[in-house]
DNA sequence: ATCCTCCCCTAC
DNA sequence: TAAGGTAGGGGAGGAT
């Protein structure tokens, strides 16, 4: 119990061993005099581990995980559920996330784990093995030998046993568990643990979805994700099935494409750059013209897209039909059916849609198996197959690869959108004349609500039992469901299937019997038995992931789910899940047909085809998504408060070439969201943050594989009160023009002429940016230039607001509640210090016009959160901080701080696969660095050589050579994205040369000085170049651990005094130099006084003596003092 | 409790 | 070759 995350994480056991009352609130004795929140807060605590609780207070297995809090981090073997399981059932705890409060003693990983925040750093991170293995041995197996980064040869590391106590242990030789630990699950299983239990081992296999068989021996391979025995039909997501098959661990892209295709004369270049490799890929004239390098290829692509098409049909049918139903109350003519009626309702779909459609232009293959497809290559998608082809087991959403295996005859067939179109029109007239209550599904699909219909029809009104009456209805309604059938057919030359049912559920499995070309009525009588015999992945909503873990718990039939509780379904699949499972299973839907709350999103993304070359391409293709963004705003006359922008990123031990053709492959995925002031569908103002946003990453460009960009927090445009829509009386199926909805507006016009914002803005190329100047600079400006500028804002922020300016300078990181400062004036500034890591510095925006303006050293205050604030908050804030100087955050800021995540090295949210850690490099190296911590210190010089700290020359080639591969390429890659970041993340990384030339150098150029200074050079600690906060306050942690006994060295205390009083006056990060306080601060006051008496005085008094040196420091820079 | 954010999941 | 979009439901966990 040596630091503030063994501390955490033990605040995090009690609770979740639910023998405490502790919670963050410190209220633990005292339960009776506090009102509101804190009981609330302890009950909620207590509530959300009930069910762990629950399962380890219910299993009689030996409790050896006691005092372990775990995470599972990216995919792991077992996966993530069964890890769970057997972790609580072992006695230990388990966190879903990992924050800064809730604290785990260790994670759980595959391979590096992704976030690289402090957290992180501080954290035990063991294989999976490491919880098999000890549950195979009945006891808590070291984890240190489970290290998912093997140390440095004979390097003092800490590590903590399962008691939580600190001890030092020197790491066993590599090969005790290092092979072990590369390799795979089973490898490891089969060579380490003989008497693994065969219950757990099967148990184990069969939730992986893999054969218990070891895998080969490949120390270098990802370890796959589970995988599917059979493809789910219309699963949207085939990477996860196929991708990983196909491109697998194979190191070299695949070369799967002919040779000759190619126009080139040699195959991919090896050892390229990610750019450089795009750049071969779009030598191919063909390749370019279906990619990014295409500047028509946000419009031919989203031609093309039938994914596009079905959601865009999708809203139109639904603002549509809405319109029709507006109308229609308003005639008066909607009768509400009487509560507890009986319910008549119709789910109409046709048969394979797409295919039937695109078979109408070639009759001849009716019978043979047919597939709509754009392509015949192994990667091409099926969007629908006929009835022939599925009796093969080809499905919707296949890859033609496998459709191809499982079919070798499938004939393949164009979309025919046009064709769609008109069929669904045809189709949704048919389904008006009924004269129901219609709700759209989709193109292809509707529910209709007959009831009434049949009420009038056979005289009834629902209610009564009698039988005969009852016959009346269903056979009148199967009569409506007969006569649309034919109707349709007659129309469209189509088959569609009806199911009938007495809710939208049990319609739905109807049609599941009627299909194809058929209908089916599901009468009350037969219900249960019909459900009960499905599978539960039938029942809508459940797929995968939600069979899964009823598949943990016994479930494979929906008559399997009766058997459960609902409290018992709620406590496994969540509350509203658990219920509504627990109703289906039994037949029963509470939903009505019609019902359709307002949108809440409207987005634009892309994740085919993506292969920048440069940076500008990408910020290019980031305004075009906005431009798109924009245009469908303004069609659903709406503007939004929030923008998220979305990022996935190939990983980065996927190939450059993923299986599918210009698919995404394998990828990372990166969210961000950040508010507008006043909400906007400007798609400069939008667009502006959106590449702001994509440059924060600092992604290598050539690494990029999808991007979108989604508003939220809509409100409708204020439009004038003369509304010209005139509202069509018949359908207002007009033709589906173009798939990029054309916009209604006039407006849309005006706004697509405005030239590329990309446009030169003055250049001031040169002009040093006084952010890293000085920290503090007195204003000299009357008016706040972020105050004029939000005026200015106000007004007009398209025409007369500069370009780089509108939009930014009023953005509030989501995680910011602009209430929080309402309230807490004085907590200003510390609020807005702990807003930020020192390396936001990246992604806070400055004010070009601010000539002489006041401006806040990015160490100090945070320019972002600083233009959230109204007016009058901002004066406060600039009196507060002339006045004094800003209070940096107390080491791990209370709050959440959501938005750092990606100002650091980026922490993905979801992996394509293993996974990660971005502090790879700095681990690495302080492990590689190895020998004695005393003899580094003493040679210590602030301020040394290696400003930059270190690049990738100086780092240890030997001990780079050493890493797997796939570790070494992240190391590369973190280590190259930092160096990027500090150029303004603006420059793509050719690193050899450019072999395309950039035809946007200019406005890479001109942007390059918008807004992002280049950071102030970080002074070394050591000579060899540790400087990160990271790395550091892990030298302080082994350096207070070796001699918490008789306390630090003269010597060393000095050095690490002299460093800090370096950083104060040349590296001027204040924030880091406390957050380095903090931290030995903590480990200082942490160490119990009775245990080591004589050693935490002195460490007390080498802080005092530290403390005041860094003191005077800040005194000389004109400063005043540090509140430590 | 109830709200919010950031995801994951699902459907077509 | 190939066009892997998009919106809503809801779970986890934090704030109030
Ligand atoms: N993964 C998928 C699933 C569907 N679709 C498209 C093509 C389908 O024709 C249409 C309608 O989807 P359905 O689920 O209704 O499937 P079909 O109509 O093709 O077949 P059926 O309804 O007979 O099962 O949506 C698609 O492009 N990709
Ligand atoms: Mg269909």
């Amino acid at each position: 119990m040596s630091n503030a995350l063994e501390k955490n994480s033990s605040a995090v056991r009690k609770r979740i061993e639910k023998h405490t009352f502790t919670d963050e609130t410190g209220e633990e004795y005292d339960g009776s005099t506090f009102n509101g929140f804190p009981e609330y807060f302890r009950r909620k605590k207590i509530k959300l581990q009930n069910l762990d609780a629950e399962i380890r207070s219910r299993s009689d297995k030996p409790q050896i995980f006691k005092g372990i809090v775990a995470h599972v981090s990216g995919y792991t073997q077992p996966p993530l559920h069964i890890l769970h399981k057997e972790i609580v059932q072992h006695g230990g705890g388990f966190l879903q996330y990992l924050d800064s409060k809730t604290m785990a003693t260790h994670i759980i990983a595959s391979s590096l784990p992704p976030k690289k925040t402090v957290d992180w750093g501080r954290c035990r991170i063991a294989k999976p093995a490491w919880i098999v293995d000890s549950i195979a041995a009945g006891k808590l197996l070291s984890w240190t030998d489970y290290r998912v980064i093997d140390e440095g040869p004979r390097q003092k590391v800490l590590a903590f046993d399962a008691s939580g106590s600190m001890t030092q242990t020197t790491p066993k030789p590599r090969e005790t568990y290092k092979e072990h630990a590369e390799n795979s699950f089973y490898s490891m299983q089969l060579k380490n643990c003989p008497e693994m239990s065969a219950a757990l081992s099967q148990a184990v296999a069969k939730a992986s979805r893999q054969p218990a068989t070891p895998s080969k021996l490949q120390s270098l391979a990802p370890e796959n994700p589970p995988l599917e025995p059979t493809a789910p039909v219309g699963d949207p997501t085939p990477d996860s099935i196929a991708e990983n098959i196909e491109s697998g661990p194979a190191q070299p892209p695949a070369p799967e494409l002919p040779e000759e295709t190619k126009p080139k004369l040699s195959g991919p270049p090896q050892n390229a750059t990610s750019e450089e490799h795009n750049a071969w890929l779009l030598s191919d004239p063909r390749i370019q013209k279906s990619s990014t390098a295409n500047p028509e290829f946000l419009k031919q692509y989203y031609s093309e897209s039938r994914l596009h098409h079905l959601s865009t049909w999708k809203s139109e049918l639904k603002s549509k039909l809405q319109k029709l139903a507006a109308e229609k109350s308003q005639t008066g003519k909607a009768g509400k059916r009487p509560v507890g009626s009986r319910r008549y309702i119709l789910h109409v779909d046709f048969d394979s849609f797409f295919c039937a459609v695109s078979l109408k232009k070639h009759p001849e293959l009716v019978d043979k198996p047919v597939a709509v497809a754009h392509g015949q290559g192994s990667g091409s998608e099926i969007a629908s197959c006929n009835y022939p082809a599925r009796e093969f087991g080809v499905r919707n959403g296949m890859w033609m690869k496998r459709a191809h295996e499982l079919c070798s005859d499938l004939k393949v067939l164009p979309y025919d959108f046009p064709g769609y179109e008109a069929a669904s029109q045809l189709f949704y007239e048919a389904i008006i004349e009924t004269g129901g209550l219609i709700q759209s599904v989709s193109i292809d699909e509707a529910l209709i609500d007959v009831s009434a219909l049949v009420y009038s029809a056979t005289g009834s009104n629902g209610q009564g039992a009698d039988e005969d009456t009852i016959g009346r209805e269903q056979a009148h309604a199967d009569e409506i469901a007969t006569s649309i059938r034919a109707r349709i057919k007659e129309k469209t030359e189509c088959n569609v299937s009806v199911g009938v049912g007495a809710n939208i559920l049990q319609a739905k499995v109807a049609l599941r019997k009627a299909k194809p070309a058929g209908q089916y009525q599901l009468k009350p009588a037969d219900v249960l038995d019909m459900i009960g015999e499905l599978q539960v992945e039938q029942l809508p909503g459940v797929a995968r992931s939600i069979s899964g873990k009823l598949e943990d718990v016994g479930v494979k039939l929906v008559k399997d789910l009766r058997a459960l509780s609902r409290e018992r379904l709620s406590s496994v699949l969540g509350p509203k899940t658990g219920e509504k499972l627990w109703e289906y299973s039994r037949g029963i839907d509470k939903a009505e047909v019609g019902e359709q709350p307002p949108r809440k999103s409207v987005s634009a993304e892309i994740n085919w085809g993506i292969r920048f070359l440069s940076q500008p391409e990408a910020e290019e293709f980031v305004y075009n998504l906005c431009k798109e963004l924009e245009r469908r705003l303004l069609n659903e006359q709406v503007k939004g408060r929030q923008l998220t922008v979305k990022i996935m990123r190939r990983s980065l031990d996927a190939p450059l070439d993923p299986a599918k053709h210009l698919g995404h492959g394998k990828c990372d995925t990166f969210n961000k969201s950040v508010s507008f002031g006043v909400s906007t569908n400007n798609y400069e103002t939008i667009g502006k943050e959106a590449v702001s946003v994509l440059r924060t990453f600092g992604f290598s460009p050539g690494d990029l594989r999808g991007l979108g960009v989604q508003m939220t927090k809509l409100e409708p445009i204020k439009t004038n009160p003369s509304a010209p829509e005139g509202s069509q009386r018949k359908l207002p199926f007009s033709a589906f023009k173009g798939p990029p909805p054309s916009s209604r507006r006039p407006q849309t016009e005006a706004i697509e002429e405005v030239e590329s914002p990309t446009k030169p803005t003055p250049s001031r190329q040169g002009e040093r940016d006084p952010i890293t100047e000085e920290p503090f600079t007195p204003s000299k400006s009357k008016v706040h230039p972020a105050m004029a500028l939000a005026k200015a804002a106000e007004e007009d922020t398209k025409a007369t607001t500069p370009l780089n300016v509108s939009g930014t300078q009023f953005l509030l990181p989501s995680s910011v509640d602009p209430s929080v400062f309402a309230e807490l004036p004085k907590d200003i500034r510390s609020r807005l210090m702990a807003q930020r890591p020192a390396s936001s510095r990246q992604a806070s925006p400055i004010t070009k016009s601010s000539t002489t303006a006041m401006v806040f050293s990015s160490s100090q205050i945070d320019t972002e959160v600083f233009n959230a604030l109204p007016d009058d908050m901002k004066a406060e804030v600039l009196a507060t901080y002339g006045r004094k100087q800003a209070q940096p955050p107390a080491y791990h800021s209370p709050r959440k701080d959501k938005t750092s995540h990606a100002f650091k090295p980026a922490t993905p949210i979801k992996q394509g696969g293993r996974a990660r850690n971005l502090f790879g490099k700095s681990e690495l190296k302080k492990d590689a660095q190895a020998g004695l911590i005393q003899t580094s210190f003493m040679d210590i010089q602030a301020g040394s050589e290696d400003p930059q700290g270190g690049t990738i020359e100086d780092m240890d080639s030997e001990f780079l050579a050493g890493l797997p591969e796939s570790i070494r390429k992240e190391v590369m890659e973190d280590h190259r994205r930092q160096r990027l970041a500090q150029k303004s993340g603006l420059e793509a990384p050719m690193l050899h040369g450019q072999k395309v030339s950039d035809p946007d150098a200019d406005s890479l150029v001109e942007e390059a000085q918008i807004e992002f200074p280049p950071p102030r050079p970080q002074i070394p600690f050591g000579k060899s170049g540790v400087s990160s906060v990271q790395q550091i306050k892990d030298m302080l942690d082994a350096w207070h651990a070796e001699t918490q006994a008789d306390g630090p060295h003269d010597g060393d205390v000095e050095v690490f005094q002299k460093y800090l009083v370096g950083v104060v006056h040349e590296e001027r990060d204040l924030k880091k130099v406390l957050k380095l306080i903090k931290w030995l601060e903590v480990l200082i006051e942490q160490e119990k006084t009775e245990s080591q008496p004589k050693g935490k005085e002195a460490w007390q008094r080498s802080l005092a003596q530290i403390k005041k040196a860094v003191q005077g420091a800040i005194r000389k820079r004109g400063l005043l003092p540090l509140k430590l």
